[in-house]
RNA sequence: GGCCCUAUCGUCUAAUGGCUAGGACAUCACCCUCUCACGGUGGUAAUCGGGGUUCGACUCCCCGUAGGGUCACCA
């Protein structure tokens, strides 16, 4: 890949985003693309804010950006921004003035007044540039006219800036979104008349929210941390990033980050826009969240419970086995997990009833007793297999039903709850004993 | 509107002239089962339309159509 690249340079790419309000995802996601080809190349990553709008600039945004970054595992390596190098700016709009490339011309702004902007003398004709992605870009640059590259001689814009600061930071590979393929052409003629190269440039599609519109920092922009916030883990939004219009050419779809890295290619990206969807995004970071250990899904979902910690971690399991981020394992730990937890939970006879043949008391209250026995048998903290073999034939033998559901729901107070097996190995012994009796005190 | 880009199941995608068009998510059915969840099995579902090129097109070309981007003294 890129084999015509020159053997010495470093592959630098950089990611340039404006702070002028919380980034989305589609951003991220060409951070993620830009960081993880340099990284494959063994080059450099760069992150340079582009705060040369003073108006709009906000030190606010610029930390979620670095924390965003941070987050999702993209490290940097060299952190910049656009208003640091003001002075050389000024020196080469002076030299493209002194050059005749470009020219301060006579505005009549809104009312009456005069003002003057530097414009860009533009020489017309086609330009075309090799897109990694799309393949050749040309353009007729005639009908751009004499563009604005700055608003004074210390306010370039976009445009100038961009050029100047790519090519002093020896960029090779431009990695952006293509919403920047018509800003190319006149990028290049600036890089021309300045005596620059030109990178290699790839504009990756855009990311498209679900009801196929444009993902825009207007609308619907989040900070990223919504996701931190929920419960999604990084590894988890970082592998569904790179899946969003790039695949490996086969069918797996789970990689690590240094899995990433040398798996990506921006060859296999998709040339079309991709709808961001958060229910794949979620069944991603399922995955993710069970390959942790007990200890790390504790510790980096920030799970807490009431109680000894020993029975959260004797709670992961379940947890593991249905939610999707931990913002819902916490909520199930609250809600619907809570009976794990409580020391003492209501019964209602009818309910604990419900499989009872007799219609009456009698063989419920049977099959109580004797479960109860068995318990007595165990240790405080009996392994799920132990409890199972134990109770299980039992249950065979007198019916299913008639045992087993008494008794979770004597263990549980609920309807819906994971088997009567788990949650003696989750409550142990001796509070297990205990439900079962105020159970058997309601009949 | 001009210019540019794009077009395979609902969604993300595989298949770069040669297969019953594959996978994943979602969805549905069945199985497992004391409930819930997990899991297992199977199903529904796609090449935008029209012309070419070719023995043969998802794949190449042209024309439409649709979607997106961009046309700033924002980035």
């Amino acid at each position: 890949m890129n084999s015509d690249l020159p053997h010495k340079e470093v592959v630098h790419t950089r990611f340039a985003p404006s702070p002028t309000g919380f980034l989305h995802s589609g951003n991220y996601r060409t951070a993620v693309f830009s960081f993880l080809f340099a990284k494959q190349h063994e080059g450099l990553f760069s992150l340079r804010i582009e705060d040369t709008d003073t108006q709009r600039s906000k030190k606010e945004y610029e930390d979620a950006i670095i924390d965003s970054l941070t987050w999702l595992g993209l490290t940097w390596d060299t952190h910049t921004r656009q208003s640091e190098n003001r002075q050389r700016h000024r020196e080469l709009l002076k030299k493209l003035i002194a050059s005749n490339h470009a020219y301060i011309s006579q505005e009549t702004g809104a009312g009456d007044e005069r003002k003057e902007v530097i414009r860009f003398r533009n020489p017309g004709g086609i330009v075309s540039f090799i897109d990694i992605i799309r393949g050749e870009v040309s353009v007729d640059v005639s009908d751009l006219g004499d563009f604005v590259i700055a608003k004074s001689i210390d306010e370039p814009i976009f445009h100038f800036a961009v050029v100047v600061d790519d090519a002093d930071a020896n960029i090779t590979h431009i990695i952006r979104g293509e919403d920047h393929i018509s800003n190319t052409p006149r990028q290049i003629l600036i890089q021309r008349a300045l005596g620059f190269s030109t990178p290699q440039y790839a504009h990756l599609p855009l990311i498209l929210a679900p009801d196929h519109s444009k993902l825009s920092k207007r609308k619907g922009a989040r900070p990223l941390t919504v996701y931190r916030d929920m419960g999604i883990l990084p590894e988890a939004l970082l592998n569904y990033l790179a899946l969003l219009g790039w695949n490996r050419g086969d069918d797996r779809e789970f990689f690590s980050r240094e899995e990433l890295i040398k798996a990506f290619s921006l060859e296999r990206v998709q040339k079309s826009g991709a709808q961001f969807d958060e229910t794949k995004l979620l069944s991603i970071n399922r995955h993710w969240m069970r390959q942790l250990s007990v200890d790390e899904y504790i510790s980096r979902g920030a799970l807490n419970a009431p109680r000894e910690s020993e029975r959260l971690h004797r709670v992961v399991p379940l947890l593991k086995e249905r939610v999707h981020t931990f913002e819902q394992a916490q909520e199930l730990l609250n809600g619907e997990f809570s009976f794990l937890f409580e020391k003492i939970i209501t019964i209602d006879r009818d309910i604990l009833l419900k499989k009872e043949p007799l219609g009456n008391t009698e063989t419920t209250r049977t099959h109580l007793v004797e479960i109860k026995k068995k318990i007595e048998t165990f240790s405080e903290t009996p392994t799920f297999e132990k409890v199972h073999d134990t109770l299980m034939p039992y249950a065979d033998e007198k019916g299913r039903a008639q045992v087993l559901w008494p008794l979770r729901y004597a263990l549980s107070g609920a309807i819906h709850s994971p088997d009567p097996f788990i949650i003696i190995s989750i409550i142990g012994k001796k509070e297990s004993l205990q439900r079962i009796d105020s159970a058997l005190a309601v009949l």
